[in-house]
DNA sequence: GTGGTCTAGACCACC
DNA sequence: GTGGTCTAGACCACA
Protein backbone atom coordinates (compact mmCIF):
# COMPACT_ATOMS: atom_id res chain seq x y z
CA UNK A 1 0.00 0.00 0.00
CA UNK A 2 1.20 3.28 -0.74
CA UNK A 3 0.50 6.60 1.19
CA UNK A 4 0.03 10.28 1.05
CA UNK A 5 1.96 12.72 3.33
CA UNK A 6 -0.86 14.52 4.13
CA UNK A 7 -2.06 12.63 6.83
CA UNK A 8 -0.82 9.96 9.26
CA UNK A 9 0.08 6.56 7.39
CA UNK A 10 -2.30 5.16 10.95
CA UNK A 11 -5.27 7.21 9.82
CA UNK A 12 -4.79 6.26 6.41
CA UNK A 13 -5.23 2.44 7.22
CA UNK A 14 -7.74 2.93 9.49
CA UNK A 15 -10.06 5.21 6.45
CA UNK A 16 -8.79 1.87 4.41
CA UNK A 17 -10.16 -0.44 6.66
CA UNK A 18 -13.65 1.54 6.90
CA UNK A 19 -13.35 1.64 3.08
CA UNK A 20 -13.16 -2.10 3.05
CA UNK A 21 -15.73 -2.83 5.67
CA UNK A 22 -18.36 -0.29 3.78
CA UNK A 23 -18.23 -1.94 0.82
CA UNK A 24 -18.31 -5.07 2.07
CA UNK A 25 -14.40 -6.60 1.05
CA UNK A 26 -14.36 -7.51 5.13
CA UNK A 27 -17.21 -8.67 6.70
CA UNK A 28 -19.21 -7.57 9.35
CA UNK A 29 -18.37 -9.22 12.90
CA UNK A 30 -15.07 -10.93 11.16
CA UNK A 31 -11.73 -11.40 12.50
CA UNK A 32 -9.68 -8.82 11.06
CA UNK A 33 -6.10 -9.34 10.22
CA UNK A 34 -3.74 -9.51 13.64
CA UNK A 35 -1.59 -6.04 14.49
CA UNK A 36 1.60 -8.32 12.98
CA UNK A 37 0.40 -9.77 9.95
CA UNK A 38 -1.01 -7.01 8.50
CA UNK A 39 1.95 -5.10 9.33
CA UNK A 40 3.75 -7.27 7.25
CA UNK A 41 1.06 -6.96 4.46
CA UNK A 42 1.20 -3.34 4.46
CA UNK A 43 4.92 -2.94 4.92
CA UNK A 44 4.66 -1.47 8.11
CA UNK A 45 5.81 -1.06 12.11
CA UNK A 46 3.26 -3.13 14.39
CA UNK A 47 3.01 -0.07 16.05
CA UNK A 48 1.45 2.18 13.49
CA UNK A 49 -0.70 -0.69 12.87
CA UNK A 50 -1.74 -0.63 16.85
CA UNK A 51 -2.56 2.99 16.21
CA UNK A 52 -5.06 1.91 13.42
CA UNK A 53 -6.94 -0.33 15.73
CA UNK A 54 -7.01 1.96 18.60
CA UNK A 55 -8.68 5.01 16.34
CA UNK A 56 -11.20 2.28 15.16
CA UNK A 57 -11.48 0.74 18.25
CA UNK A 58 -12.11 4.32 20.12
CA UNK A 59 -14.67 5.04 17.08
CA UNK A 60 -16.90 1.91 18.26
CA UNK A 61 -15.47 0.01 14.77
CA UNK A 62 -13.92 -3.06 15.82
CA UNK A 63 -13.71 -4.77 18.98
CA UNK A 64 -10.61 -6.50 20.96
CA UNK A 65 -11.22 -10.18 22.29
CA UNK A 66 -8.39 -10.98 24.65
CA UNK A 67 -5.28 -12.94 23.13
CA UNK A 68 -7.93 -13.78 20.18
CA UNK A 69 -7.80 -10.74 18.04
CA UNK A 70 -9.94 -7.76 16.60
CA UNK A 71 -13.64 -8.13 14.79
CA UNK A 72 -15.78 -5.65 12.97
CA UNK A 73 -18.35 -4.34 15.40
CA UNK A 74 -22.29 -5.78 14.38
CA UNK A 75 -22.87 -2.32 13.55
CA UNK A 76 -20.05 -0.97 12.38
CA UNK A 77 -21.07 -0.23 8.20
CA UNK A 78 -23.58 1.95 10.29
CA UNK A 79 -21.31 3.40 12.56
CA UNK A 80 -18.91 4.10 9.62
CA UNK A 81 -21.34 6.11 7.51
CA UNK A 82 -22.64 8.38 10.50
CA UNK A 83 -19.24 9.32 11.55
CA UNK A 84 -18.44 10.67 7.61
CA UNK A 85 -22.05 12.15 7.60
CA UNK A 86 -21.73 14.33 10.79
CA UNK A 87 -17.96 15.00 9.66
CA UNK A 88 -19.18 16.16 6.03
CA UNK A 89 -22.20 18.31 7.07
CA UNK A 90 -20.11 19.86 10.26
CA UNK A 91 -16.79 20.44 9.28
CA UNK A 92 -16.66 20.15 5.27
CA UNK A 93 -19.77 21.75 4.14
CA UNK A 94 -19.29 25.24 5.88
CA UNK A 95 -15.91 25.70 4.70
CA UNK A 96 -17.18 24.43 1.11
CA UNK A 97 -20.40 26.85 1.84
CA UNK A 98 -18.05 30.11 3.00
CA UNK A 99 -15.80 29.79 -0.55
CA UNK A 100 -18.67 29.48 -2.48
CA UNK A 101 -20.32 32.24 -0.92
CA UNK A 102 -17.00 34.33 -0.96
CA UNK A 103 -16.03 33.42 -5.02
CA UNK A 104 -19.70 34.04 -5.61
CA UNK A 105 -20.48 30.48 -7.35
CA UNK A 106 -24.18 29.76 -7.00
CA UNK A 107 -25.76 26.53 -6.81
CA UNK A 108 -26.59 25.71 -10.21
CA UNK A 109 -22.81 26.59 -11.54
CA UNK A 110 -21.59 24.14 -8.38
CA UNK A 111 -24.65 21.36 -9.00
CA UNK A 112 -23.33 21.46 -12.98
CA UNK A 113 -19.47 20.50 -11.84
CA UNK A 114 -20.49 18.37 -9.45
CA UNK A 115 -22.58 16.26 -12.33
CA UNK A 116 -19.62 16.91 -14.63
CA UNK A 117 -17.06 15.09 -11.98
CA UNK A 118 -19.81 12.69 -11.03
CA UNK A 119 -20.29 11.20 -14.55
CA UNK A 120 -16.87 11.24 -15.73
CA UNK A 121 -15.46 9.31 -12.54
CA UNK A 122 -18.47 6.87 -13.24
CA UNK A 123 -17.35 6.49 -17.43
CA UNK A 124 -14.29 5.52 -15.60
CA UNK A 125 -14.99 2.29 -13.50
CA UNK B 1 -6.73 35.81 16.99
CA UNK B 2 -7.08 32.53 17.65
CA UNK B 3 -5.58 29.18 16.09
CA UNK B 4 -7.20 26.11 14.10
CA UNK B 5 -4.57 23.10 14.95
CA UNK B 6 -5.19 21.53 11.79
CA UNK B 7 -3.09 23.75 9.32
CA UNK B 8 0.13 26.07 9.95
CA UNK B 9 -0.58 29.26 11.84
CA UNK B 10 1.94 31.36 8.72
CA UNK B 11 -0.66 29.51 6.53
CA UNK B 12 -3.93 30.68 8.36
CA UNK B 13 -2.38 34.32 9.09
CA UNK B 14 -2.11 34.21 4.89
CA UNK B 15 -5.67 33.23 4.96
CA UNK B 16 -6.41 35.47 7.13
CA UNK B 17 -4.93 38.58 5.24
CA UNK B 18 -6.37 37.67 1.56
CA UNK B 19 -9.85 37.45 3.27
CA UNK B 20 -9.58 41.23 4.69
CA UNK B 21 -8.01 42.17 1.12
CA UNK B 22 -11.29 40.85 -0.86
CA UNK B 23 -13.67 42.50 1.64
CA UNK B 24 -11.89 45.88 1.60
CA UNK B 25 -11.26 45.82 5.26
CA UNK B 26 -6.83 46.24 4.06
CA UNK B 27 -7.22 48.34 0.43
CA UNK B 28 -5.40 47.90 -2.31
CA UNK B 29 -1.67 49.04 -2.91
CA UNK B 30 -2.16 50.19 1.03
CA UNK B 31 1.28 49.34 3.07
CA UNK B 32 0.33 46.64 5.39
CA UNK B 33 1.82 46.16 8.70
CA UNK B 34 5.72 45.35 9.41
CA UNK B 35 5.88 41.90 10.43
CA UNK B 36 7.24 42.57 14.31
CA UNK B 37 4.07 45.23 14.27
CA UNK B 38 1.32 42.60 12.51
CA UNK B 39 3.42 39.79 15.22
CA UNK B 40 2.94 42.11 18.66
CA UNK B 41 -0.82 42.58 17.22
CA UNK B 42 -1.29 38.74 16.74
CA UNK B 43 0.70 37.37 19.55
CA UNK B 44 3.07 35.32 17.51
CA UNK B 45 6.80 34.96 16.39
CA UNK B 46 7.58 37.55 13.91
CA UNK B 47 9.54 34.40 11.71
CA UNK B 48 5.89 32.90 11.81
CA UNK B 49 4.64 36.55 9.66
CA UNK B 50 7.55 36.53 7.69
CA UNK B 51 6.52 32.84 6.43
CA UNK B 52 2.38 34.73 5.80
CA UNK B 53 4.37 37.41 4.03
CA UNK B 54 6.70 35.01 2.01
CA UNK B 55 3.58 32.49 0.95
CA UNK B 56 1.45 35.82 -0.20
CA UNK B 57 4.27 37.49 -2.22
CA UNK B 58 4.82 34.09 -3.84
CA UNK B 59 1.53 34.60 -5.08
CA UNK B 60 1.75 38.03 -6.31
CA UNK B 61 -0.28 39.47 -4.21
CA UNK B 62 1.51 41.34 -1.93
CA UNK B 63 4.96 43.00 -2.70
CA UNK B 64 8.44 44.23 -0.88
CA UNK B 65 9.49 47.72 -1.23
CA UNK B 66 13.10 47.18 0.37
CA UNK B 67 13.36 49.01 3.78
CA UNK B 68 9.89 50.68 3.50
CA UNK B 69 7.09 47.66 3.82
CA UNK B 70 4.90 45.17 2.03
CA UNK B 71 2.11 46.57 -0.12
CA UNK B 72 -0.59 44.92 -1.31
CA UNK B 73 -0.44 44.91 -5.27
CA UNK B 74 -2.89 46.25 -7.78
CA UNK B 75 -4.35 43.35 -8.74
CA UNK B 76 -4.23 41.74 -5.58
CA UNK B 77 -8.23 41.03 -4.92
CA UNK B 78 -8.64 39.52 -8.56
CA UNK B 79 -5.54 37.02 -8.14
CA UNK B 80 -6.72 36.29 -5.09
CA UNK B 81 -10.26 35.20 -6.43
CA UNK B 82 -8.28 33.62 -9.35
CA UNK B 83 -6.18 31.59 -6.67
CA UNK B 84 -8.82 30.56 -4.83
CA UNK B 85 -11.49 29.59 -7.58
CA UNK B 86 -8.98 27.45 -8.81
CA UNK B 87 -8.43 25.76 -5.71
CA UNK B 88 -11.85 25.00 -5.62
CA UNK B 89 -12.53 23.78 -8.57
CA UNK B 90 -9.52 21.18 -9.06
CA UNK B 91 -8.74 20.33 -4.94
CA UNK B 92 -11.42 21.15 -3.30
CA UNK B 93 -14.70 20.06 -5.48
CA UNK B 94 -13.29 16.98 -6.50
CA UNK B 95 -13.19 15.37 -2.37
CA UNK B 96 -16.03 17.14 -1.93
CA UNK B 97 -18.11 15.39 -4.93
CA UNK B 98 -16.30 12.15 -4.30
CA UNK B 99 -17.40 12.26 -0.38
CA UNK B 100 -20.71 13.27 -1.95
CA UNK B 101 -20.71 10.17 -3.99
CA UNK B 102 -19.56 7.75 -1.22
CA UNK B 103 -22.11 9.24 1.37
CA UNK B 104 -25.39 8.61 -0.80
CA UNK B 105 -25.91 12.54 -0.72
CA UNK B 106 -28.42 14.04 -2.83
CA UNK B 107 -28.38 17.76 -4.32
CA UNK B 108 -31.77 18.38 -2.70
CA UNK B 109 -29.95 17.11 0.12
CA UNK B 110 -27.15 19.22 -0.39
CA UNK B 111 -28.81 22.31 -1.48
CA UNK B 112 -30.82 22.62 1.78
CA UNK B 113 -28.04 22.43 3.83
CA UNK B 114 -25.93 25.31 1.76
CA UNK B 115 -28.92 27.39 1.79
CA UNK B 116 -29.18 26.70 5.65
CA UNK B 117 -25.45 27.86 6.41
CA UNK B 118 -25.57 30.93 4.30
CA UNK B 119 -28.98 32.44 5.81
CA UNK B 120 -27.61 31.77 9.27
CA UNK B 121 -24.32 33.01 8.31
CA UNK B 122 -26.03 36.49 6.68
CA UNK B 123 -27.84 36.82 9.46
CA UNK B 124 -25.02 37.18 11.44
CA UNK B 125 -23.49 40.14 10.00
CA UNK C 1 -21.02 -15.41 28.98
CA UNK C 2 -19.84 -11.81 28.17
CA UNK C 3 -16.44 -10.68 29.35
CA UNK C 4 -14.99 -7.59 30.39
CA UNK C 5 -11.46 -6.44 29.15
CA UNK C 6 -10.38 -5.37 31.98
CA UNK C 7 -9.57 -9.00 34.02
CA UNK C 8 -8.33 -11.90 32.42
CA UNK C 9 -10.82 -14.28 31.00
CA UNK C 10 -9.65 -16.93 34.01
CA UNK C 11 -10.02 -14.93 36.59
CA UNK C 12 -13.68 -13.35 35.94
CA UNK C 13 -15.07 -17.43 35.34
CA UNK C 14 -13.39 -17.95 38.89
CA UNK C 15 -15.38 -15.39 40.14
CA UNK C 16 -18.74 -16.41 38.21
CA UNK C 17 -18.41 -19.89 39.69
CA UNK C 18 -17.35 -18.09 43.35
CA UNK C 19 -20.51 -16.21 42.57
CA UNK C 20 -22.57 -19.94 41.72
CA UNK C 21 -21.20 -21.52 44.65
CA UNK C 22 -22.47 -18.42 47.10
CA UNK C 23 -25.72 -18.23 45.85
CA UNK C 24 -26.30 -21.89 45.80
CA UNK C 25 -26.46 -22.51 41.76
CA UNK C 26 -23.33 -24.51 42.69
CA UNK C 27 -24.23 -26.83 45.40
CA UNK C 28 -21.14 -27.83 48.07
CA UNK C 29 -19.44 -30.91 47.60
CA UNK C 30 -20.93 -31.35 44.13
CA UNK C 31 -19.16 -32.12 41.07
CA UNK C 32 -18.75 -28.85 38.78
CA UNK C 33 -18.47 -30.01 34.75
CA UNK C 34 -15.42 -31.09 33.39
CA UNK C 35 -12.58 -28.33 31.80
CA UNK C 36 -14.01 -29.48 28.19
CA UNK C 37 -17.64 -28.99 28.95
CA UNK C 38 -17.83 -25.92 30.46
CA UNK C 39 -14.88 -24.76 27.98
CA UNK C 40 -17.61 -25.33 25.31
CA UNK C 41 -20.21 -23.69 26.97
CA UNK C 42 -18.88 -21.06 28.06
CA UNK C 43 -17.14 -20.39 24.37
CA UNK C 44 -13.71 -20.35 25.60
CA UNK C 45 -10.51 -22.09 24.95
CA UNK C 46 -9.88 -24.85 27.68
CA UNK C 47 -6.67 -23.93 28.62
CA UNK C 48 -8.46 -20.75 30.40
CA UNK C 49 -10.61 -22.74 32.25
CA UNK C 50 -7.66 -24.83 33.25
CA UNK C 51 -6.28 -21.64 35.51
CA UNK C 52 -9.80 -20.68 36.71
CA UNK C 53 -10.07 -24.15 37.83
CA UNK C 54 -6.42 -24.03 39.21
CA UNK C 55 -6.49 -20.37 40.90
CA UNK C 56 -9.84 -21.73 42.67
CA UNK C 57 -8.36 -24.85 43.72
CA UNK C 58 -5.67 -22.87 44.95
CA UNK C 59 -7.72 -20.91 47.08
CA UNK C 60 -8.91 -24.44 48.67
CA UNK C 61 -12.58 -23.79 46.93
CA UNK C 62 -12.39 -27.00 44.91
CA UNK C 63 -10.47 -29.92 44.79
CA UNK C 64 -9.06 -32.34 41.85
CA UNK C 65 -9.66 -36.12 41.74
CA UNK C 66 -8.18 -37.78 39.72
CA UNK C 67 -9.66 -39.07 36.71
CA UNK C 68 -12.90 -38.18 37.68
CA UNK C 69 -13.50 -34.60 38.22
CA UNK C 70 -13.25 -31.29 40.34
CA UNK C 71 -15.51 -31.07 43.09
CA UNK C 72 -16.43 -28.23 45.70
CA UNK C 73 -15.17 -28.28 49.32
CA UNK C 74 -16.99 -28.85 52.00
CA UNK C 75 -16.55 -25.33 52.99
CA UNK C 76 -16.32 -23.66 50.25
CA UNK C 77 -18.97 -20.81 50.87
CA UNK C 78 -17.31 -20.05 53.97
CA UNK C 79 -14.11 -19.45 52.17
CA UNK C 80 -14.79 -17.93 49.46
CA UNK C 81 -16.67 -15.37 52.08
CA UNK C 82 -13.44 -14.85 53.91
CA UNK C 83 -11.17 -14.43 51.08
CA UNK C 84 -13.77 -12.09 49.80
CA UNK C 85 -14.06 -10.28 52.87
CA UNK C 86 -10.58 -9.92 53.65
CA UNK C 87 -10.27 -8.25 50.02
CA UNK C 88 -12.63 -6.17 50.86
CA UNK C 89 -11.33 -4.51 53.63
CA UNK C 90 -7.70 -5.02 53.48
CA UNK C 91 -7.79 -3.75 49.38
CA UNK C 92 -10.98 -2.20 47.94
CA UNK C 93 -12.05 -0.44 50.82
CA UNK C 94 -9.06 1.62 52.10
CA UNK C 95 -9.01 2.61 47.86
CA UNK C 96 -12.70 3.83 48.37
CA UNK C 97 -12.30 5.66 51.40
CA UNK C 98 -9.28 7.60 50.11
CA UNK C 99 -10.92 8.05 47.17
CA UNK C 100 -14.30 9.32 48.78
CA UNK C 101 -11.73 12.14 50.94
CA UNK C 102 -10.56 13.08 47.67
CA UNK C 103 -13.63 13.72 45.86
CA UNK C 104 -15.20 15.14 48.79
CA UNK C 105 -17.91 12.85 48.75
CA UNK C 106 -20.40 12.78 52.76
CA UNK C 107 -21.39 9.91 53.87
CA UNK C 108 -25.21 11.26 53.73
CA UNK C 109 -24.09 11.26 49.59
CA UNK C 110 -22.62 7.99 50.04
CA UNK C 111 -25.55 6.43 51.21
CA UNK C 112 -27.89 7.46 49.23
CA UNK C 113 -26.17 6.23 46.24
CA UNK C 114 -25.62 2.59 48.21
CA UNK C 115 -29.47 2.63 48.56
CA UNK C 116 -30.37 3.51 45.33
CA UNK C 117 -28.05 1.17 43.63
CA UNK C 118 -29.14 -1.88 46.36
CA UNK C 119 -32.86 -0.82 45.41
CA UNK C 120 -32.24 -1.15 42.12
CA UNK C 121 -30.68 -4.56 41.99
CA UNK C 122 -33.37 -6.07 44.41
CA UNK C 123 -36.52 -5.72 42.34
CA UNK C 124 -34.43 -6.94 39.60
CA UNK C 125 -33.96 -10.07 41.03
CA UNK D 1 9.18 8.32 39.71
CA UNK D 2 8.27 4.97 40.58
CA UNK D 3 5.58 3.35 38.88
CA UNK D 4 3.30 0.17 39.81
CA UNK D 5 2.65 -2.77 37.54
CA UNK D 6 -0.81 -2.58 37.51
CA UNK D 7 -1.38 0.66 35.43
CA UNK D 8 0.08 1.39 32.39
CA UNK D 9 3.18 3.89 33.51
CA UNK D 10 1.47 6.85 30.78
CA UNK D 11 -1.62 6.44 32.42
CA UNK D 12 0.24 7.09 36.31
CA UNK D 13 2.00 9.50 34.78
CA UNK D 14 -1.32 11.09 33.87
CA UNK D 15 -2.90 10.89 36.92
CA UNK D 16 -0.05 12.05 38.57
CA UNK D 17 -0.08 15.30 36.66
CA UNK D 18 -3.82 15.60 37.36
CA UNK D 19 -3.62 15.38 40.78
CA UNK D 20 -0.30 18.02 40.88
CA UNK D 21 -3.26 20.36 39.03
CA UNK D 22 -6.00 19.43 41.41
CA UNK D 23 -3.75 20.64 44.35
CA UNK D 24 -2.44 23.59 42.70
CA UNK D 25 1.34 22.27 42.34
CA UNK D 26 0.52 23.26 38.57
CA UNK D 27 -0.95 25.98 38.21
CA UNK D 28 -4.41 26.49 35.89
CA UNK D 29 -3.39 27.80 31.99
CA UNK D 30 0.44 27.77 32.61
CA UNK D 31 2.54 25.79 30.55
CA UNK D 32 3.25 22.31 32.08
CA UNK D 33 7.03 21.21 30.83
CA UNK D 34 8.15 19.47 27.42
CA UNK D 35 7.90 16.16 26.19
CA UNK D 36 11.46 15.43 26.27
CA UNK D 37 11.55 17.61 29.89
CA UNK D 38 9.25 15.38 31.41
CA UNK D 39 10.22 12.35 30.02
CA UNK D 40 14.10 12.97 31.47
CA UNK D 41 13.27 14.15 34.87
CA UNK D 42 11.06 10.87 35.05
CA UNK D 43 13.19 9.00 34.00
CA UNK D 44 11.23 7.46 30.97
CA UNK D 45 11.03 7.49 26.99
CA UNK D 46 9.28 10.48 25.39
CA UNK D 47 6.83 8.40 23.56
CA UNK D 48 5.31 7.24 27.04
CA UNK D 49 4.90 10.86 28.11
CA UNK D 50 3.42 11.37 24.53
CA UNK D 51 0.90 9.12 25.32
CA UNK D 52 0.01 10.88 28.79
CA UNK D 53 -0.23 14.35 27.26
CA UNK D 54 -2.74 12.55 24.42
CA UNK D 55 -4.82 11.24 27.46
CA UNK D 56 -5.23 14.30 29.21
CA UNK D 57 -5.56 16.35 25.83
CA UNK D 58 -8.23 13.85 25.12
CA UNK D 59 -10.04 14.47 28.11
CA UNK D 60 -9.88 18.70 27.70
CA UNK D 61 -7.39 18.98 30.96
CA UNK D 62 -4.60 20.87 28.46
CA UNK D 63 -4.35 21.49 25.21
CA UNK D 64 -1.30 22.10 22.57
CA UNK D 65 -0.28 25.60 20.98
CA UNK D 66 1.63 24.43 17.85
CA UNK D 67 5.49 24.13 18.42
CA UNK D 68 5.05 26.09 22.18
CA UNK D 69 4.02 23.03 24.24
CA UNK D 70 1.04 22.08 26.07
CA UNK D 71 -0.28 24.38 28.97
CA UNK D 72 -3.57 23.43 31.36
CA UNK D 73 -7.01 24.25 30.28
CA UNK D 74 -8.51 26.69 31.94
CA UNK D 75 -11.41 24.53 33.66
CA UNK D 76 -8.71 21.84 33.87
CA UNK D 77 -9.43 21.40 37.74
CA UNK D 78 -13.31 21.24 37.22
CA UNK D 79 -12.68 18.57 34.37
CA UNK D 80 -10.73 16.36 36.37
CA UNK D 81 -13.25 16.30 39.42
CA UNK D 82 -16.02 16.10 37.26
CA UNK D 83 -14.27 13.16 35.36
CA UNK D 84 -13.14 11.60 38.95
CA UNK D 85 -17.14 11.64 40.31
CA UNK D 86 -18.47 9.92 37.14
CA UNK D 87 -16.15 7.47 37.42
CA UNK D 88 -16.41 6.51 40.80
CA UNK D 89 -20.12 6.33 40.86
CA UNK D 90 -20.43 4.44 37.40
CA UNK D 91 -17.70 2.35 38.28
CA UNK D 92 -16.89 1.54 41.55
CA UNK D 93 -19.20 2.49 43.29
CA UNK D 94 -21.54 0.12 41.81
CA UNK D 95 -18.98 -3.23 42.33
CA UNK D 96 -18.33 -1.92 46.06
CA UNK D 97 -22.00 -1.82 46.60
CA UNK D 98 -22.29 -5.55 44.89
CA UNK D 99 -19.54 -6.66 47.18
CA UNK D 100 -21.21 -5.16 50.38
CA UNK D 101 -24.17 -6.82 49.28
CA UNK D 102 -22.81 -9.98 48.70
CA UNK D 103 -20.67 -10.35 51.79
CA UNK D 104 -23.75 -9.12 54.27
CA UNK D 105 -22.00 -6.10 55.26
CA UNK D 106 -23.86 -3.02 56.70
CA UNK D 107 -24.05 0.68 55.73
CA UNK D 108 -23.42 0.72 59.56
CA UNK D 109 -20.05 -1.08 59.73
CA UNK D 110 -18.99 0.66 56.17
CA UNK D 111 -19.33 3.58 57.91
CA UNK D 112 -17.49 2.45 60.90
CA UNK D 113 -14.66 1.02 58.98
CA UNK D 114 -14.08 3.94 56.35
CA UNK D 115 -14.22 6.97 59.67
CA UNK D 116 -11.19 4.27 61.25
CA UNK D 117 -9.34 4.52 57.53
CA UNK D 118 -9.81 8.20 57.19
CA UNK D 119 -8.88 9.20 61.10
CA UNK D 120 -5.90 6.86 60.98
CA UNK D 121 -5.07 8.19 57.36
CA UNK D 122 -5.33 11.88 58.92
CA UNK D 123 -3.41 11.58 61.93
CA UNK D 124 -0.08 10.45 59.78
CA UNK D 125 -0.35 13.84 57.69
C1' DG E 1 13.18 24.94 20.73
C1' DT E 2 8.28 22.40 20.32
C1' DG E 3 5.21 18.26 19.22
C1' DG E 4 4.14 14.20 15.85
C1' DT E 5 5.04 10.13 13.61
C1' DC E 6 7.48 6.23 12.45
C1' DT E 7 10.81 2.18 12.83
C1' DA E 8 13.08 -1.58 15.17
C1' DG E 9 13.19 -4.45 18.66
C1' DA E 10 12.08 -6.05 23.21
C1' DC E 11 9.21 -8.02 27.04
C1' DC E 12 4.84 -8.99 29.19
C1' DA E 13 0.23 -11.13 30.16
C1' DC E 14 -3.10 -13.71 28.16
C1' DC E 15 -5.66 -17.32 25.10
C1' DG F 1 -0.58 -17.46 18.68
C1' DT F 2 -2.85 -12.58 20.29
C1' DG F 3 -2.59 -7.54 21.83
C1' DG F 4 -0.19 -3.93 25.03
C1' DT F 5 3.45 -1.29 26.52
C1' DC F 6 7.89 0.46 26.61
C1' DT F 7 12.62 1.92 24.92
C1' DA F 8 15.86 3.94 21.73
C1' DG F 9 16.58 6.55 18.11
C1' DA F 10 15.37 8.88 13.91
C1' DC F 11 13.16 12.45 10.91
C1' DC F 12 9.73 15.92 9.97
C1' DA F 13 7.05 20.36 10.14
C1' DC F 14 6.43 24.22 12.75
C1' DA F 15 7.39 28.51 15.98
Amino acid sequence: MEFKNSKSIALQIADNLSERILNGAIEIESKIPSVRELAAEMGVNPNTIMRSYAELQSRNIISNQRGIGYFVNEDADKTIREWRKSEFFELQLPQFAHQMQLLDISFDELEKHISKYLSKHNNEN
